[in-house]
DNA sequence: CTTTAATATGTGTATATGTTAATATATGCA
DNA sequence: TGCATATATTAACATATACACATATTAAAG
């Protein structure tokens, strides 16, 4: 039963450059309070930019500045109306990921 | 059908500052390359200090910060035999994430 | 075409982070 | 006690990060 299978990174082989770059990447977008803030709030519907910096009391460039960083990582994405821009979550699989870590901590 | 509930953080509430903090720090310290690859190691079974940086051609001290950061958030853990100390992980459901972001990382 | 509202971007700055070399600590053994 | 091995710690450094301010862009309305 040696492994010989090419792309399986389940969880023994090596995790290769780009893999590892991602899920870094990823895991780093969720570690900083004020992104986890944002997609906490986008977890029921969508926001306005101007709305999540009122609602979480935070500068309208600073909000900005970090749906940037989350839309590279196709973690949000937005929709436009006239001169606003309606932001929402665009990986579920993520923010499930998001949810599990905080149950995680409240029951700990 | 007001929410009156105190300790309830499933996802439409706010989150507590003490949240907050621990589930960003959680993901912080799976954002980063090198304890991403300490902890992919960690998954099959436990590793000596010096094994660790040996594998994945890192300094000696460099292992041992990343460990002793990982040790702070209960990630792992160490059992000492003489002078050398096993290390291996200690929470089940963040190696569980790490290995879900993994695989979605592969399967993108 | 000017104005206004909403958002994005450039830049500076303070802080956080990761790595390294050097050194300290701890354990086992002769 | 003295030495060797394994690991931890300290300090310094370079880089990355998050935020704020100012300014630029975009789109709608008049």
């Amino acid at each position: 039963m040696e492994d010989k299978e090419p792309n399986e990174n389940e969880s023994n082989k090596n995790l290769d450059e780009e893999t590892l770059f991602v899920v870094s990447q990823t895991f780093k977008a969720l570690g900083d309070p004020t992104r986890i803030r944002i997609l906490h709030l986008l977890f029921n519907r969508e926001y306005a930019v101007n709305e999540i910096a009122e609602t979480l009391e935070l500068r309208q460039s600073t909000v900005s500045h970090q749906l940037r960083f989350l839309k590279n990582l196709r973690l949000v994405k937005y929709r436009r109306a006239g001169t606003t821009l309606f932001y929402s979550h665009d990986d579920e699989h993520v923010m499930l990921m998001l949810k599990q870590m905080i149950d995680h901590a409240c029951h700990s």
